[in-house]
DNA sequence: TAGAAATATTCAAATATTTGGAGATACGAA
DNA sequence: TTCGTATCTCCAAATATTTGAATATTTCTA
């Protein structure tokens, strides 16, 4: 499964934002993270924060677990892998496998 | 020089969007292309066109060239390469390098 | 010089994104 | 139950992006 164009884009524009970057960088280091200590970590409200998340997680860049009250997020790093070996296999030299398209 | 937050999200933001995303693609693909072929084979207007390309190359993604009247279009490979570098080290396991910030 | 070709700039309209307040919902504890 | 905590949803305002028509600029050629 290659990853299509659209869900390459998409995961690029889910990235393309400081806030939501930033967001998925402390994830991917601290591994899980509750909702509200990303929410007091950043200078956005808690429903900004929450909607950035959904953003992301649509993205396929995050997983939510729900835990009773809490919400905790984690990265898919599967899809972040994804994403980079897309990014090298179709922005990198002529790739001499396929003719170049069109 | 390891690409700051702030270019890094450039890039990924001049990435993010479905016909700027092609028009890299398909210059990586080709080396070099000069703005009326970009535009000739997009469903965008040449001005639209123009737009875009100022902002892959604001964003450090493409090179422009001129020749005459002609402007020449090509990748920035180390660029490319940056960005993917930068990814990985940012959004990759736990780097137990550096504690994870704040 | 004047004309043609390639590309850029300006500007405005259409659309999309970002943000937080107010309120809703879900869950556990008492 | 009722309360408190954590989070989400809905909404509207502010802002940013995308797009192309009209126009300008640059450069070559005659």
């Amino acid at each position: 499964m290659p990853l299509t164009d659209e869900a390459l884009v998409n995961m690029l524009k889910a990235l393309a934002h400081p806030h939501r970057f930033r967001i998925v960088e402390d994830v991917a280091a601290a591994g899980e993270l509750s909702v509200g200590t990303l929410a007091a970590d950043s200078p956005l409200s808690q429903p900004t924060i929450s909607h950035h998340l959904k953003q992301l997680a649509e993205a396929g860049l995050l997983e939510l677990r729900n835990d009773a009250q809490r919400r905790y997020v984690s990265a898919r790093l599967a899809s972040i892998e994804g994403l980079v070996e897309a990014l090298t296999a179709r922005l990198a030299r002529p790739a001499s496998k396929k003719p170049a398209r069109r």
